[in-house]
DNA sequence: AAACAACACAACCGCCTTACA
DNA sequence: ATGTAAGGCGGTTGTGTTGTT
């Protein structure tokens, strides 16, 4: 059985709001709050609006303090770095940011900032696959070429591309150009660490060796990012896979084959693990109540190219 | 100048989680 | 323990603006 609706869609209005219904709204609750029920917010002032229509504007638009535009590159390196470390989480990425609204980030992200870090792709026609994730799987010539479940999701293929991006050395957020960004990702047993995941988890009590670095910087640990088990991966997507990973940015990306071979094998391990990796809620960047959580890396770390990559990044 | 495409952003939708009776 | 309502979130869509042909 469906849900009931929050309201009654016939009798509210939707579209853009207008400076009389801003106006009453940041009155109202700069005045009396919220009252703890946006549903019945809407009635008390008069407001044609659903309930969470008026939380969503209040939120992201009317309450003090709020930023619009102008991204620094400051901040344009942190949503970066989260978002490869975390996913699409923008209410945590946005959390870290102060003044920018998850909504605005999520719009800025998929506007601007995945082009400039991601660059355009290749044109479509030069090979199916790089429909990845279109939602009818269609390829060039609009043949659905590939099944469903032989697609790679779009925002894991765009974090792989980025966590490629980053552990290159040409990157400008690059965690090697960049050591300020380094101090996220902690070596074992640093007094010093104040990382994102400690800043709202505890640590583990009895976390191994390798999870006491946030191995969220690793990336590839939501749910979103797991969706499809590249084990699925034919031929034809993987060589285009490595195609879209290393050969568009092959003069300076510094692995040779081997090693992307290696990389390659590392991600299809970690994609292969998701049916049995242990979802755990306490290893994120989450508290222990919330409902979010990480995949364990003890599950994903057993993978030699992962281990070294770790050996390799983290100077271990 | 008009038509079209691409872009940017605001807002909505629906699912999941949480709080509470 | 269970059901329900509300909050919260991410994905998606709609629409206005800007750029290009």
């Amino acid at each position: 059985m469906g849900r009931a609706p929050c309201c009654d869609k016939a009798n509210v209005k939707k579209g853009p709001w207008s400076p009389e219904e801003d106006a009453k709204l940041k009155a109202y609750i700069e005045e009396h709050g919220t009252g703890g029920n946006w549903i019945a917010l809407p009635h008390k002032i008069g407001l044609k609006r659903c309930g969470k229509s008026c939380r969503l504007r209040w939120l992201n638009y009317l309450r003090p303090n709020i930023k619009h535009g102008g991204f620094t590159e400051e901040e344009d390196q942190i949503i970066c770095s989260l978002y490869i470390s975390i996913g699409s989480r923008w209410s945590i990425i946005a959390a870290q940011l102060p003044g920018r609204t998850d909504n605005d980030i999520k719009n800025y992200w998929n506007t601007r900032l995945k082009k400039k870090l991601l660059g355009k792709r290749r044109q479509s026609a030069q090979s199916p696959s790089l429909h990845l994730n279109q939602a009818a799987g269609e390829g060039a010539n609009g043949v659905n070429h590939e099944a469903p479940s032989q697609t790679l999701s779009a925002s894991a293929l765009e974090r792989l591309q980025l966590h490629m991006q980053f552990q290159g050395l040409y990157h400008p957020f690059s965690f090697h150009n960049h050591p300020a960004r380094q101090p996220k990702c902690h070596p074992p047993g640093d007094p010093t660490a104040t990382t994102l995941i400690q800043q709202v988890s505890p640590p583990k009590p009895d976390a191994g060796h390798l999870q006491e670095i946030d191995c969220s910087s690793v990336g590839f640990h939501s749910p979103s990012a797991m969706e499809t088990s590249s084990s699925n991966l034919d031929a034809g997507l993987e060589a285009d896979l490595q195609d879209l990973l290393y050969c568009k940015n092959s003069s300076s990306f510094v692995g040779h084959e081997e090693h992307q071979l290696a990389n390659l094998d590392y991600y299809k391990d970690l994609y292969g693990e998701r049916e049995t990796a242990n979802w755990c809620p306490c290893n994120g960047l989450e508290d222990q109540s919330s409902s979010m959580g990480s995949w364990d890396s003890a599950s994903a770390l057993h993978s030699d190219a992962m281990i070294q990559e770790f050996a390799l990044r983290y100077n271990l």
